[in-house]
DNA sequence: GATGAATGAGACTTCATTCAT
DNA sequence: AATGAATGAAGTCTCATTCAT
């Protein structure tokens, strides 16, 4: 029967990896030192190993996190019944998130997680690359085709590539310049969909 | 007058630098210490330490190599007349360079300097993120919408981003995924320009 | 006036004592952690501090429970007026005692207090090391050597050493082979009593 | 091309193993910590870690020293054609050794190891038991017996663990009181042996 | 009395860099 | 110029012990 209630230990994992957030997106993890994130989370080396087994452990942990967000993000986006909306709404929510500045200090994180991803194989499993949505988003196109409503020429798979590609692109361009201008980017990606589904 | 001639120092300095690489690609540069690269370059230390002041300036080296390299091939791609051609010829000379296995092992150190730009201000400023291809583009763009041969209503920064994401998405997903297709990916890029200058 | 019985904190110690002597036999002290015992005991780190000052304090706890044990049993063992048949009835009880399993597992703990006793004068108090034992044989058979009934050549206190050596150096063969044949170590014992007696 | 010899390197390594062994011999293993070992070797913490991998490597070096000094000396004891004489050969040799006030050092050493081996498996090989003599010593036994030179009722096996056990239990015995009287004990082993072989 | 989360000194080890040879 | 042994600061993690609840 623990003394603490399993929303204080919640509560202490959460100053821990906001601690660990906050110091990876500002010098990223290789540079963060455990003691940055003792300093940073107020509380002790001891009290932080008692909520992570190690660093990699909290690495996990706010990789896992991004993950499911994303996930969420995207989860029902395609599940609209016209793709050309679903994907027009899917875009607007997706750089609304954008705009917020914690979630930008979190994308910092996520590009560091993309390279990470590249010589870390664990860590490759708990960072999101973008295949579900990249695979719903083919599924839906190919959909899209056999119906009519998208160019036909063009393999799906490639497309959602390339979809997902001016995703990430923007995302890393915003992390080395956060002011740049969300709306006529947007502008642009709206257009490239109308694009694709013709006139 | 030097002992020894130039040509020697800059072969050492190469044999140096391709190691570093060869690590960095495989392990990350954080997780590559200078025993890994006197090992791969079959230097002792000393001889490293004579051609680089530490381990930083060899990050920077290599850093510095990338971008000239990539400054190279944006140099006069958009030098051509025509502005829609010019796009064309750039994106398939751009992704038959990612076709070289080599060059793909060298990508994945591109990206992760793209994350290491981020918390490293020294870095940053040596890691190619493509500004000059982008205020070019946008330029050309800016020209092609003035002569009416491009859609009016886009911001030419804009478009330039969104091009640059489609380059940079598909380094990041090639990264991650060395199988790719490059064919069908190019087929939509293709398309996508196409799409911009309208029929 | 306590609070609790007397009875209930003995039973406290116990369990705590107990669960140290497993953790111990089995790891070894040094490598046992309070976290150790506190799983093992199943009482809480607050709980054990409550019966033990420290680690050390549950150690000498430990050393001072086989130091008793021992004792008891040389105890009287001397005290028969036939040196012969006490020795001989000693070797033999001592010998039953090592055919217990749990009484081996707590040898394996000796021998830890053996190591330890040459680098922890604190602890060397504490730990049997059979000099009661030695002391009371070489009076007996300086006594036999004066009746007559043993070699008179030999060092009482050297016999007395060669006698101890006997017991030890089996209970550290026991420890590492735990399959060692008694018997038959006991009948090499029971001739050399003999030898010393003469025929 | 090593700049420096190999004897320079065995120097270094000698030097390490003894600070090692003095560190342990005084405080026992556990409580010896590596700066104790800097710091009595003279050599900082890099120096020492590019001569062993870890703190279990120099343990593992030091009772493999051990194990090689204890095997040499029973090797070709037990090679004499007449046993009764061997053994009283083997015993005086044993003795003498025992003289040396390093070496008593190093028993200090040999008793830690005892214990550890106990809970420390992959030291427990490293670790001088006295199997070959005991094995070698009981072959040999058995010889004399069929010959008739021994007494016959005994277990060969059994007998060499008693005479092991005299060797193990004055080690012991020394490592508690190193000013114990080598001569009276032995005195004692000598008639013992000869008990053994009859008038 | 009991709980167990928290503390923080200190353990082991790595690694960028230097410098005598 | 080259070598590679040496340096030692700094990193990650453990664990005996305390104390608010």
């Amino acid at each position: 029967m623990p003394k603490v209630s399993s929303d204080y230990r919640e509560a202490r994992r959460r100053q821990i990896v906001d601690a660990a957030v906050a110091c990876f997106a500002r010098q990223g993890f290789h540079r963060t030192s455990m003691q940055d994130i003792f300093a940073a989370s107020g509380l002790s080396a001891g009290a932080v190993y008692g909520y992570f087994a190690s660093k990699d452990d909290i690495v996990a942990a706010v990789a896992d996190e991004r993950h499911a967000l994303e996930a969420a993000l995207f989860a029902d986006a395609l599940a609209a019944s016209d793709l050309r909306q679903g994907l027009h709404d899917l875009v607007h929510a997706y750089f609304d998130w954008l705009r917020d500045p914690a979630e930008q200090e979190r994308r910092r994180l996520a590009v560091q997680f993309w390279a990470e991803a590249l010589s870390d194989a664990h860590l490759a499993q708990r960072v999101s690359r973008g295949e579900p949505f990249r695979a719903e988003l083919a599924t839906a196109i190919a959909g899209a085709q056999r119906s009519g409503s998208f160019a036909a020429d063009l393999d799906p798979d490639a497309v959602a590539r390339v979809a997902l590609a001016v995703l990430q692109g923007f995302v890393l361009q915003q992390a080395w310049e956060p002011g740049v201008d969300i709306d006529r980017y947007v502008a642009v990606v709206d257009s490239l969909i109308d694009a694709g589904f013709g006139p």
